[in-house]
DNA sequence: CTCTAATTAGTAATAGTTCCTATTAATGAT
DNA sequence: ATCATTAATAGGAACTATTACTAATTAGAG
């Protein structure tokens, strides 16, 4: 399925199926839990480690919107997302790039019937520093981002 | 500053300087870090909690990009921003919104020296079902958003 | 100057995710 | 089919980032 040592385990079989059969984009919690119904003693660390393996391979997507809990697509069509402020629902919008960005937010309201829409439009690359070290990764890129935080920070001083 | 009853403490003003003085995105505990330079005792809590009211009264914008750390940023003029998926660092663009999409990646290429330039764009705003029912808010939007996460969810069955 | 509610420091608690370890099981080789 | 190898698992501890709690302090109106 994914790269050659990737064995399809009973786990990660059900966790694709639930993915499949589910519409919207669940959290990996929401995952657990409909495997859990099929398979009661799967654990939630598998459930998280497949999700993460299944979008490392490109087989599901994982969608980084907004704080709190990730979520997972696995349609592999071309579409945006957009969210509600308030009860932090996710839908799909199947967006049709050819359109100036001003007339974008009409559409996708019309599309949508969501109302007070805004729009984060985020970017992702490698920087110029990066490419100067030959793009070497120091640890899997969107997995494990330097942080920098609290004990690592402190431990910098040392 | 922000609405009435909102104090001026030492605290706060010295946050906003600090936010001034920085350039780039900072982390809350980034933030932290270059206060307690000035102000030794000051606690973290008290960071987060000056920054979230300076977000919510508009005074600096809070940036969800990606997972792990969100950032803070006191430009108040309209740009997006660019993360490195590498070293996580983020730029700003400024960005024209005349441009088709599929020519923005191009631009954005040429503006920030970043390649292999990948895009999510999400939007936001009220749901249907959110504006049926009346538009309440039951918790600060973008703050608070119903996490159904493990203790939650057990409690539901309850 | 006084009063009082907003704010604070310090810390505990929480949410979401990742890591660890002994055990189990999928798959290639025999 | 059986074995040997090693990826993957369950269960739980650890970790990161953020929020909540509480008694003490303090900004700022009157």
């Amino acid at each position: 399925m994914c790269k050659t040592n990737t064995r399809l385990t009973k786990q990660r079989k059900l966790i694709l199926e639930e993915l499949e059969r589910v519409k919207d984009h669940p959290t990996a919690y929401e995952v657990y839990e409909r495997v859990r119904g099929r398979l009661p003693q799967i654990s939630l660390g598998t459930v998280y480690r497949n999700l993460d393996i299944l979008s490392a391979n490109g087989i599901i997507k994982r969608l980084d919107i907004g704080q709190g809990q990730r979520r997972f697509d696995i349609t592999t069509d071309d579409h945006k997302h957009i969210r509600c402020i308030f009860c932090n629902r996710i839908d799909d919008i199947p967006l049709n790039t050819y359109h100036q960005l001003t007339t974008i937010i009409g559409i996708v309201g019309d599309v949508t019937g969501y109302r007070g829409i805004g729009c984060s439009m985020d970017f992702h690359g490698i920087c110029p520093e990066c490419q100067k070290q030959g793009n070497r990764i120091h640890s899997s890129p969107e997995q494990k981002p330097d942080s920098g935080y609290m004990n690592n920070a402190k431990n910098k001083e040392e």
